[in-house]
DNA sequence: CCCCTTGGCTAATGGGCGTAGCTTTCTGGC
DNA sequence: GCCAGAAAGCTACGCCCATTAGCCAAGGGG
């Protein structure tokens, strides 16, 4: 009949060490039975600290996208332009290798219209803001600037999530080809500045 | 008493209509219980068909694979270089578009050692092997061959990933970023080859 | 010192997967 | 035409999980 001593952010903190030990499918195995057994605790006392399963997975999310926009963000902090945005890339990937489960809760889009999920949005936005924020050094054209945002997103995002999910072969290159996107990335964010003015020591080919 | 007349091919298919019902989630969301229902049918029937629920989601995730492999091979016929590059894409993200649940089916990685999981891992290579053809065309030394084919996949799919997952807000402009996305990963891709000597008529700018 | 809030508990419901074993339907051989 | 036996349903059950309801003890504020 001793107390176990939880509160609402000492359950989460034990959920994301579940996330965690699950690897990859850490976040889509979260359980309250597992929490509840890493607490030392029967399942339903949960329920005194946080209000369901869905509630915790937005908190762990929450936490995730923090984290990652916390990397992101020291990652790019004293660079700008190419060097920024291949810091960026990198900080990205790092995140995303270093705890697969958190950056798969990431990859939960919260819904439009659910006030539940107003902290996810805002999360969400502001970790876009550190690519805007990395992108404006290009000085590109407002159009192009959220063109830019998306491409960067989805090729970083993209590139990571078939990492993870072991979608390449031959895993030694893999740095290398990470390397040759954000040079991609680089070169092709700067091509679509007005003219080629780029405002920074952009160099657009030689990889390696 | 009557039968109900199921086969193994009718239950995946039956499967595969959930899946669509489902949305974005609608993979993710699979249950032999909706398929039982859909098949009017109690839950436990569906065992004289199908091995268990992993078996059906492994099916259901071949046929998607097999479908998205077609409508890539299918936009690149008769196409070279740039312009087959660029129907690649587009049919990728139609395809993913206009089945947000097969395509969520798609994403699942094969167990490298599962013996189970064979034919999906066959089937996965076989969809990279278009993208490895298209970019054939662009001349590029193999160690760069490799690069482009995982920053085309990453692209594309990182893109459509978080189109779909509602990443982008302002919908009306997604189109066009799909577009200078295609237009950065053709540039990339070419400036990937040993002097700029492109074999087809490939144009690096102009958008839209 | 007592009360009452708080954080545990057990019991129970409902839904999902999967197994066992029964019954009915169809089909192939005679 | 009949009759096995395989095939395709079914119900009953066990297990795991989320969640609700209601009980009980711990411990701090009057």
């Amino acid at each position: 009949m001793p107390r176990a001593g939880l509160s609402p952010d000492a359950v989460v903190r034990l959920a994301v060490e579940v996330v965690d030990a699950g690897g990859t499918t850490g976040f889509a195995d979260l359980t309250l039975a597992k929490v509840a057994a890493r607490a030392g605790v029967a399942a339903p006392s949960l329920y005194k600290h946080v209000g369901s399963l869905a509630d915790l997975r937005r908190e762990v999310t929450l936490i995730a996208v923090g984290e990652l926009t916390a990397a992101a963000t020291s990652a790019t902090v004293g660079r700008s332009g190419a060097d920024a945005l291949r810091a960026l890339g990198a900080a990205w990937r790092t995140y995303a290798l270093g705890h697969p489960g958190r950056y798969a809760a990431t990859q939960i889009g919260p819904d439009p219209d659910a006030p539940a999920d107003a902290a996810l949005r805002d999360a969400a936005a502001e970790s876009v803001q550190v690519v805007v924020a990395v992108l404006r050094g290009f000085g590109l054209p407002d159009a192009r600037l959220i063109d830019a945002v998306r491409a960067v997103r989805a090729g970083v995002h993209g590139f990571v999530t078939l990492e993870l999910g072991g979608g390449f072969r031959m895993r030694e290159d893999v740095d290398q080809s990470f390397t040759v996107l954000l040079d991609m990335i680089v070169a092709g964010v700067a091509a679509l500045a007005p003219s080629d003015t780029p405002q920074s020591d952009t160099t657009t080919g030689s990889h390696s």
